[in-house]
DNA sequence: TTCATAATTGACGTTTACGTAAACGTCAAC
DNA sequence: GTTGACGTTTACGTAAACGTCAATTATGAA
């Protein structure tokens, strides 16, 4: 039989409320079976599981939930015919290109991150080299971002 | 002098609409000076123009627009002492490991990507060397993103 | 049997990031 | 002198993504 998992389990997993899940099925992103007396229980399965793997890394990457969806049920559909396979081509590499954009902004935040990091680290230097006290320039330019800095939950 | 804009010039050239400008000032992402009688005009610098394009970079990144001020108050905050510098030096650090586990993510999707985009041509191939119309067998897996799909304002 | 633990379905609350009027001021053009 | 383009404030509305109860049920341990 094939692995499966309770809701508590994803929840452990991947560091998320029940309330979340049940909410990422309303979306349709996940769609468990039901066990128990009257199919109370929810019970996912190795493609929910997955499913909802590639959601938080959507999300990480700043993007909607049903954006997150379009994408995965995307990849997830059938592609029989030649017409499918060609419009499926298509989105990928629209798909691609968003991609890549996204790479550039990320490139660029670290280029300009690493710029600043030297130059800190160079008027730390200079400062411990001569006086412990004093008040060198002041800063360059400004660059910007970070990561998705996600809440903890009760994880007691 | 300066060169300075109006809050339409800057929502022209970053294609946004003022009431955004207007929001990211109460925010206080923007601190536009004020011109005309009483003071009422808004007047940006190029200061603000440069915070307002990291602001929309940070976005497009998935960072909340307190993220964004949080960080680019940092890299634009004095750093006269030597603690200031040690201090900031932390920050950095910690951003950067952000911004490379994100870079992580966006390769993992980029890497997927490309599997399905090969795997589909190949199977275009085939269907068009043989026979135009068939029913080959069921996808892979499945990967998930996509960048930013910003909507379009009334840009007539 | 009773108590704790885990699950369920509502249903209202909250935060973020603006949208969308409404109502007014100002200046140039017609 | 009024129309239009652009600007302002005040203020209510909204979509997204859950949080936070509340009320109920099932199961397993004590």
């Amino acid at each position: 039989m094939a692995t499966t998992y309770s809701i508590s389990d994803l929840a452990r997993e991947f560091d998320l409320t029940t309330r979340a899940m049940r909410f990422y099925e309303d979306m349709g992103l996940l769609q468990p079976e039901r066990s128990g007396p009257g199919g109370r229980n929810r019970v996912y399965s190795g493609r929910d599981r997955t499913r909802l793997k590639l959601t938080l890394r959507a999300k990480r990457l700043g993007l909607s939930l049903t954006e997150a969806k379009d994408i995965i049920d995307m990849y997830d559909s059938p592609r029989d015919t030649g017409l499918q396979l060609e419009k499926f081509l298509q989105v990928l590499a629209q798909h691609k290109k968003q991609l890549e954009e996204q790479m550039a902004d990320l490139q660029a935040n670290l280029d300009e991150l690493k710029v600043h990091q030297r130059e800190a680290k160079a008027l730390l230097a200079k400062s411990k080299s001569k006086i412990p006290q004093a008040a060198p320039p002041a800063p360059a330019a400004m660059p910007a971002t970070a990561a998705a800095t996600r809440k903890k939950r009760h994880a007691a």
